[in-house]
DNA sequence: CGGACTTTTCAAATCGTTTTGGAAATGGTG
DNA sequence: CACCATTTCCAAAACGATTTGAAAAGTCCG
């Protein structure tokens, strides 16, 4: 194993000259520099990381664990999430370790990485409204960033987030404009910020419009086909007056629930039953795919990866905290699952 | 935070003497080494795991890496592994790192690791039958683990694998033993160790079983539903003298398959068709919870984890090779997808 | 009591970096 | 040439543990 004493030895200088030439401080002349670079890679010369941790005392490891368990198996966007994390944390020279929470016990992983000073910071990723591990980095006073946001107004920490109000917002006034007026929300889980944020958006949406004639209902479930296939099936097995010609949904898996239902009840999108979706581009499942093509307000979670890695090294290197919460929009793509309602085709048809 | 050096000040020890106290050595009296732990506990004491490693040359860190991307889709397994190799590993106080290669380009993340000198050992999961991973490990002479093994007859490394001969002997012998005569294996890719015993042993169970009336037909796919659907409706559709009575399964997801295409044949299991598979328990997909229940070769994913993580501690810890290769049998469960095959059925009767 | 062990403790070196506080060399100016 | 301000470099002190070699203390026995 070469080291800088090495170095230093052979080229008659000091560590430290060496250390400094090696890691681009300005104190230090460009032929010594050069010189220096040289040598170390002809002699192969590989800083011993841990070394250098201790000396800096930073670990230059950052924490991911496996979010509390959704019931039964395993998200699968998580370790879709992880990869994409690993990937740009690699370029800014830092290392993921990954834990797994024992069943039960969701911030333990987060205390034993603490208390063996392991890991420079966490990337928590499906917070809930009211998040323990989230409580207790805050405590902790440890450097982390979140993928999503919990129920606070001004979170103390940093963050990336899409617009969710927003995604709740135009799918809900695209449906609108497109003269729907019973539409039916499937969202996911009733216990995490995106859900309640999209609710929120859905809800702004029909009380903009103003039209009393429009109303909506929201559903909350696991994001599964089945959750889809059910609800969308049960609204659709209403009486006339009260079944919606337009579904919204907070997930492709959802959506294909409900096109399934629409199909099983003989139906047809979107002559006979809109559908706009939110899709965050799991790996496995293609809006574009789907027949008809889906209309949704377009997230790749995977585009979610190197801001999040961004956002926590400006953390570890002290930057200020407002630069480090960001927000960003979905984008709207409206494709063949969207057209107009059909009962207001008919008032058209009247009215004409 | 509170050092070693604190401590011994404290007490008016030398810091050699904490340390020993706090390590276990035996060349420390039992009252001092009392005094020691209570005042390291009082104090709340967290020793600095970077110091420590940079003391003992260890750094506590096992690689993982996920491993080149069949196609298109992670593996679900992969991840199954991963979080209960993390539990384990955590009980032996080591921590996994994780890396995601980046697209062509497989060892590099390997090369990476070990030149930071970051990690310990690796794991290495799915093993090609000729592996540029284990070649350029063995090559460097790093400790690593396999999950399976590679082509070689007396592998260099250490490995935990399951006796995949047994898997493809058992399950052919069990249907050659119901009268089968026409079997066909659905097996997994061609290009890895398992499936190749896996060959083996169904071929050694048909020519062992000696009728030369017994034949078999062997393909080999990426394990997916909708590979063995397929290749089980060609099969099913060829004319009846060469049609198989039987299928052996290369896991519960192709079963799943076979199982569609036999109700889409209009046909019954086990009365028409018999199934066995192997089944290593993914999360998603219970082999119990087939209708019919299935027939299966056992051995859960899951449990190779502690396994591996010992053997690597084993390796680290300088124990001797030959301990440190294990095979393990999987267990023949037989439940309702196995029946006798009707033509023996038909010539019992006439025996009879 | 004194020598020979054994047990217990300690001071100091080590691991391989970074960082601090000066000192030496360099260069420009009056 | 003396003086001062920059550059450029260095010796030594961290960082917080482990480990080595030796000294001090305790024990035993003749």
């Amino acid at each position: 194993m070469v080291t800088i004493k090495q170095i230093s030895e052979k080229l008659r200088l000091s560590p430290a000259t060496v250390s400094r030439a090696l890691n681009g401080y300005p104190e230090v002349s460009a032929k010594t520099r050069i010189l220096v670079e040289e040598t170390a890679r002809n002699l192969n010369y590989r800083p011993n990381q841990l070394a250098k941790k201790l000396a800096t005392g930073r670990s230059g490891m950052i924490g991911l664990v496996l979010p509390p368990s959704n019931d039964k198996g395993f998200d699968p966007t998580f370790f879709d999430v992880m990869t994409g994390l690993s990937r740009r944390l690699t370029e800014l020279d830092l290392d993921l370790v990954f834990h797994a929470p024992v069943f039960g016990d969701d911030i333990e992983p987060f205390r034993r990485l603490v208390g063996k000073q392991a890991v420079d910071g966490f990337i928590v990723t499906n917070p809930r409204l009211s998040d323990a591990r989230i409580d207790f980095l805050l405590e902790e006073d440890i450097p982390f960033v979140v993928h999503g946001r919990n129920a606070s107004e001004q979170p103390g920490f940093a963050y990336f987030d899409i617009d969710n109000f927003r995604v709740g917002y135009d799918a809900t006034k695209l449906l609108l404009d497109l003269g729907h007026r019973k539409i039916c929300f499937l969202n996911g889980p009733d216990d995490v910020h995106f859900s309640f944020e999209r609710k929120r958006g859905f809800e702004k949406a029909l009380a903009d419009h103003g039209s009393d004639a429009a109303s909506g209902a929201v559903r909350h479930g696991r994001m599964s086909e089945s959750y889809g296939y059910r609800e969308a099936l049960a609204a659709l097995s209403l009486p006339p007056a009260q079944r919606p010609t337009a579904f919204v949904s907070s997930s492709t898996i959802i959506a294909a629930g409900i096109l399934r239902a629409v199909r099983d009840k003989g139906l047809r999108v979107p002559d006979d039953v809109s559908i706009v979706s939110h899709d965050d581009a799991p790996p496995q499942l293609d809006a574009m795919g789907f027949d008809p093509a889906l209309t949704v307000t377009y997230s790749p979670l995977r585009d979610a990866c190197g801001p999040l890695a961004d956002i926590l090294q400006g953390l570890l290197n002290g930057e200020n905290l407002d630069k480090l919460q960001i927000t960003e929009e979905a984008e709207l793509i409206v494709r063949q699952s969207t057209g107009p309602s059909p009962s207001v085709d008919q008032s058209k048809g009247q009215t004409a």
